[in-house]
DNA sequence: CCTGCCGCCTGCGCGC
DNA sequence: TGCGCGCAGGCGGCAG
C-alpha cells in the first residue's frame, strides 16, 4: 500500500519516538512477518533485545533502524500492501475503548525504554502480511550510500535523485514508461497511485515508450511535485489501511486527479477519466490529455 | 541478461 | 439477505 510519501510520513513519526531508546522486549505474533529472518522470531528477539536505536532511515518504500552497536545488523521494515507502524496507543479511543481497524492484525511489537525511564511501544500491523521484518548488514549501494544489503538492488528514490538523473532514467527506454516508474530498480518509492498522478501531471500516456528529453524532463518534474505535495499532505488515506505512526490519516486523496477517479471528468478538458488493466493492476488516465 | 508474469495474503464491495 | 468473485498503495522468484 504505502508509497514514498506514506512511508516517509511514518518514518518521521517513528524516528521521533524511538531514536536513542533501547529495545527491552520484542514479540512476534505471526510467523510470516519474520519469513526473511534466518532463525525466525527467536533469532530476531535474540539479536535486538537490549539494543539502542541510533537512527531511523528510509530509501524508497523501505525503512530501517540502525543501532548504537555498530556490529549489529540493521532492522529493515517493509510495509507491503497493508503495513502500519503505530507508536504507543495514541490511536486507542478511550471514549469507546476500541482500536482502529488494523489493531487485530498486530504482527510484531517492540517495547522501548528511554534514558528517563519512560516506555514507548511500536506495533507492526499488517492485514495482508505482504510486509516483513528483516535483519541486514550495511553495504554500499551503487550510488555509494550505505544501505542494508537487502535493499542494495533498488535505485535511489525519486526524492534523492537530481532532476537530471531522474529524467535520464526515464528517457530513451523501449519499455512502457509506467513500468519504468514502478520498477524500483530504476527509481524507487513510486507505486500505482503516484505513477498515475505524475503521468497525468506530465500529460504522458502510461504506455508511452522512448520518451525524449523533453517529455522525460516534464515527467521528472511531475514525479517530484506529486510526491512532495503528497508528503506535505501526510500521504493518501482512502481507507483505514494507511495511517501515520500516530494513527492519523493523510489527506492527499482530496488532491488525486486520476487515481480512483474513473468515470469523472478530467479537470483540464472534461473528458471522462478511464481505468484500464495494466501489468496486473490498473492505469487511470485522461484519454485526451494523455493520448498516445 | 532482461522482461513480464505469478504467487503470496486478507477483507471489502459489488453483482447476481 | 447471502454468497462468490474480483479487486486492492508491493515484492521476489522464476520462466521465457
Amino acid at each position: 500500500m504505502p508509497e514514498l510519501p506514506e512511508v516517509e510520513s511514518i518514518r518521521v513519526g517513528v524516528a521521533a519516538a524511538v531514536t536513542d531508546k533501547t529495545i527491552f522486549e520484542v514479540q512476534v505474533f505471526h510467523p510470516r512477518v519474520v519469513r526473511r529472518v534466518p532463525g525466525g522470531a527467536d533469532a530476531l528477539v535474540e539479536a535486538l533485545s537490549g539494543q539502542r536505536v541510533s537512527a531511523t532511515r528510509r530509501r524508497g518504500k523501505f525503512i530501517w533502524f540502525e543501532f548504537a552497536d555498530a556490529a549489529l545488523p540493521w532492522l529493515v521494515v517493509h510495509l507491503g500492501m497493508s503495513g502500519q507502524l503505530l507508536v504507543d496507543d495514541v490511536a486507542f479511543d478511550n471514549a469507546t475503548r476500541s482500536y482502529p481497524a488494523g489493531r487485530g492484525h498486530e504482527r510484531a511489537r517492540f517495547d522501548f525504554l528511554a534514558d528517563d525511564g519512560s516506555r514507548t511501544r511500536l506495533r507492526f500491523i499488517d492485514q495482508r502480511t505482504f510486509g516483513f521484518l528483516a535483519l541486514s548488514v550495511p553495504t554500499r549501494a551503487a550510488d555509494s550510500r550505505l544501505v542494508p544489503q537487502l535493499l542494495a538492488h533498488i535505485a535511489p528514490d525519486a526524492l534523492e535523485l537530481s532532476l537530471e538523473n531522474l529524467a535520464s532514467r526515464l528517457s530513451g527506454s523501449a519499455r512502457e514508461v509506467k513500468r519504468l516508474l514502478l520498477d524500483q530498480g530504476v527509481v524507487s518509492g513510486i507505486g500505482n497511485i503516484y505513477a498515475d498522478e505524475a503521468l497525468y501531471a506530465a500529460r504522458i500516456n502510461p504506455s508511452a515508450r522512448h520518451l525524449g528529453v523533453g517529455r522525460a524532463n516534464r515527467l521528472a518534474v511531475a514525479v517530484r511535485d506529486v510526491l512532495s505535495s503528497a508528503l506535505a499532505a501526510g500521504g493518501t488515506s482512502f481507507d483505514a489501511l494507511y495511517r501515520n505512526a500516530s494513527g492519523e490519516a493523510g489527506y492527499f486523496d482530496r488532491s488525486l486527479v486520476v487515481y480512483g477517479r474513473e468515470g469523472q471528468p478530467c479537470p483540464t478538458c472534461g473528458t471522462v477519466i478511464v481505468s484500464v488493466p495494466f501489468a496486473g493492476r490498473h492505469s487511470h488516465f485522461c484519454p485526451r490529455c494523455q493520448a498516445r
